[in-house]
DNA sequence: TTCAAAAACTAACAACTGTTAGTTTTAGTT
DNA sequence: AACTAAAACTAACAGTTGTTAGTTTTTGAA
């Protein structure tokens, strides 16, 4: 049984997730953050160390966990069209299961202070990998060759964005959302 | 000639927005401001009214650019892939002249007050245009029948970034690139 | 050169910011 | 019942916030 129960100190980075998502970290005060969890601002530091810690905590907990899942995709053995399918999974799966922490990542990371440079190799190293991903398809003749550039961000941008469309949806199943991005992605939205 | 000067009061919102993309509306005080116009906070206050009016008039200007844009493409009478090509035009102009006016719009937009309703009209508005001229390509065949709010989603969060990569590519061809980006939002990226 | 408008300045305000120190209450274990 | 650790509290701090009021300087036309 790992039905681990969430501690206090989790559940004050929970909310403050989600705030952070409504108004940007800059927006939300330790006092607003309080007020959501029934308490005073003052008592949420016999749990966290800062405001700052919490964003520093948000972030780099999620670009670690593109990070390590990256790096799986990249030693999966799968061709090009394979792991794209994989990082898309990813892109939902992690989007889903962290629809506040994603705004943060997204928004946010520019807030970040001693962290920010380790959070912007981390950003730079996956799009790196993302780009070779793009690259050994052009090289092996299943992507058309044109503008890998263009390719990539327009893809990375639609699956950094799916915190913002996936709440919208309700019930939505997960796979076969997974597999409809993908075609729209490869394949375009034309017959 | 027909070249306006530019206003000081247009000039400090010019100077706002660039603030505004850097860190976001929230985190630029009145004072960092007025030190990146070389005066003091108080003599911004002989220009504009309020932080707040900044960044209503950011946002509405923009907002209304977009919504006059769309009314044009509407009654263009092109058919769906010719209206799509001009809609990605739009974006790419709108967002090449207008970069930091782009980013507030795209994050701050939840710090309008008395205009939020205004601008959330707008966007809706726009919304429901975009899904129109993608139902109108499914009825007439032109686009595959599956899932058109997925596209629409794809498509326009992409054209929503471009402020975010625009400014990354150094002497680029906005013609070039807006027919680059119609070619693989609409055909994809396979072969 | 005079004069008015534009645009800057200084000084200050009340409210709000993240955070600390010290104290009291709550809840679970012996 | 007594004790302990967790978690809440009150009070306060020093600094920052958007903004106002009143004053001086700059600028350009008459």
């Amino acid at each position: 049984m790992n039905t681990k129960v969430e501690t206090r100190k989790e559940e004050i980075i929970r909310v403050a997730a989600r705030l952070f998502k409504q108004k940007g970290y800059s927006a939300v005060t330790m006092r607003d953050l309080a007020a959501e969890m029934g308490i005073k601002a003052a008592s949420l530091y016999n749990h966290i160390n800062s405001k700052q810690d919490i964003l520093d905590t948000i972030i780099v907990s999620l670009a670690e966990a593109f990070t390590q899942g990256m790096q799986k995709i990249q030693s999966s053995g799968y061709d090009c069209f394979g792991k794209l399918e994989q990082i898309i999974e990813l892109h939902v799966e992690l989007s889903s299961q962290n629809i506040y922490g994603m705004a943060a990542l997204n928004n946010d990371w520019m807030h970040l202070t001693k962290k920010q440079d380790y959070y912007k190799q981390l950003r730079s190293n996956y799009e790196e990998d993302f780009r070779s991903i793009l690259e050994e398809g052009i090289k092996s003749g299943e992507i058309v060759n044109e503008k890998p550039e263009v390719m990539m961000f327009s893809i990375l941008t639609t699956l950094r964005s799916l915190y913002l469309w996936i709440p919208k949806r309700e019930d939505i199943d997960l796979k076969e959302f997974s597999a409809t991005l993908n075609q729209i992605l490869i394949k375009g939205i034309s017959l």
